[in-house]
RNA sequence: GGAGGGAUGGCCGAGCGGUUUAAGGCGGCGGUCUUGAAAACCGUUGACCGAAAGGUCCGGGGGUUCGAAUCCCUCUCCCUCCGCCA
């Protein structure tokens, strides 16, 4: 949510806002909304100041000036009971329509329609050159015996899987070494319930826009997430830190599910698009100062190089354009790892600054040690998620005899396995 | 699932129809004292809207009343005990 003083101080901005990140919003209708709210509120607030002045009188009466006194606050009564419902109405609409407002992307966010407008930013590795036939991720974990998608189809439906053996200890290995490198950048490792409620997902910024992309627990009212950045930055939520104890540094594991509507047929094959997954996110929650955020960001994102290049893996870091910008992002960098199998470098990571977007909708402040209360800063960053992350571990990793070799940063996790042999 | 108790400022907690402009404590900030620190003492310190005047806010909504933190209804949430259970 962005503060409403800053859309009426800026108009053409935000606009131009709504238009890089192609979305659909009526910012003058929510700028007449917002007049008509202020004229209303003007009008109930004098009526109220003129009860509050009688009524403060009347103790003080007697008699007929008593009866007179209580007549006239009556009267003004009936001037709020009409009033005050049209201005509940109208604030009402104000709130919903503030909702759907976006963050303006940043200067340097390119512009752009989709992915293939993202620019590169840096690269690290080049993509592998294979002397044999290589086979793709789904053909190579079949052979290991470390995945069953058909049985998790017989009992979830379409894009569920099964990891089994190797493929179980991999992604723990994973985590674990993820976990452990953040750690030791002093990020506090976080579980966090997977289940929310809806005001966390409207206070992290996923609804209203993103609700049919969740499921839906019904009989509780409570959501799953589609990533722990929901339950970690609520965490917070309607809270006032402390200056000295920012930033805030979490790290959490968790599921994460998501419905995927309207990618019907779209990578249904694989790794790449699932319900549900496993992931480690990096969060931070700093003070409102766009330097203080941009180091932050800069923090983030380098964690997750970090352990990218721990594992070797081919990979290049661009700045998301706008349109693949959420509707609270102000700089998002992207890490695409190199997908042998999809000939290309595809979105591992996703790196985001939101400024106080987040923050305003969930009430998450500062106090700084002048007395002020500000709201804050948060941003996050993937560290690692699996079974995406598979894909060009298996398939950048594979070898002519059909067997993986296991990054050496996890062995340390996976009983000293190195290779990983194709069965039967 | 059964029974009960709660929701008040950054935190704890009093208040139960009209000096509440929300007591008191803790914490924060400033100061006195001290070589420095601690302790002690003194002062100061709620949030939101508004350019300001002013207004709003005691979990949300509705009601009673001239007037509600305070009374009534309702919803949400939290806690305790019992039952069941990983």
């Amino acid at each position: 949510m962005l503060d409403i003083a800053f859309i009426r101080n800026n108009p053409d901005l935000v606009k131009e806002g709504i238009r890089k990140k192609r979305m659909r919003m009526d910012l003058d209708e929510l700028l007449a909304v917002d007049e008509q709210v202020r004229g209303l509120r003007r009008d109930v607030e004098q009526i109220r100041a003129d009860r509050n002045r009688l009524s403060k009188e009347i103790p003080k009466l007697k008699g007929a000036e008593k009866d007179e006194a209580v007549a006239q606050v009556k009267g003004l009564k009936d001037g709020l009971t009409s009033k005050e419902p049209q201005l509940r109405e109208a604030e009402e609409r104000f709130e919903q329509l503030m909702l759907l407002v976006p963050n303006p992307p940043a200067p340097e966010a390119p512009e752009g329609d989709s992915d293939d407008d993202n620019v590169e930013v840096r690269t690290f590795l080049e993509p592998r050159q294979f002397d044999f036939q290589p086979k793709d991720h789904l053909e190579l974990a079949e052979s290991l015996d470390i995945l069953d998608i058909p049985r998790a189809v017989k009992i979830s439906g379409a894009r569920m899987y099964c990891l089994k053996n190797e493929g179980v200890m991999l992604e723990f290995a994973l985590f674990r070494f993820t976990l452990d490198h953040l750690i030791s950048k002093g990020f506090q490792p976080m579980i966090v319930p997977q289940l929310v409620r809806r005001e966390a997902m409207i206070g992290t910024g996923f609804f209203p826009l993103g609700e049919e992309d969740t499921f839906f627990i019904e009989k509780d009212n409570l959501y799953l997430i589609g990533t722990s950045e929901v339950p970690l930055v609520a965490y917070h939520m309607d809270e006032i830190l402390n200056e000295k104890e920012l930033p805030k540094h979490y790290c959490g594991y968790s599921s994460c599910f998501r419905r995927e509507a309207g990618s019907y047929g779209r990578d249904t094959k694989g790794f790449y698009r699932l319900h549900q997954f496993n992931k480690v996110e990096q969060i931070s929650i700093c003070v409102n100062d766009p330097e203080v955020s941009r180091q932050e960001h800069n923090l983030l994102l380098s964690n997750a190089e970090e352990i990218m290049q721990a594992l070797k893996l081919p990979h290049r870091v661009a700045l998301a354009c706008s349109a693949e910008m959420g509707q609270g992002q102000v700089l998002k960098h992207e890490i695409e790892t190199w997908m042998p199998s999809r000939g290309k470098y595809s979105e591992t990571h996703s790196c985001s600054t939101l400024h106080e977007f987040q923050a305003r909708r969930l009430m998450i402040r500062w106090r700084s040690k002048a007395g002020q209360t500000r709201f804050c800063h948060t941003l996050n960053n993937t560290a690692a998620a699996s079974p995406r992350i598979l894909i060009p571990i298996l398939e950048n990793f594979q070898n002519a005899d059909g067997s993986v070799t296991v990054p050496e940063a996890l062995r340390p996790y996976m009983r000293g396995i190195e290779r990983i042999e194709p069965k039967q």
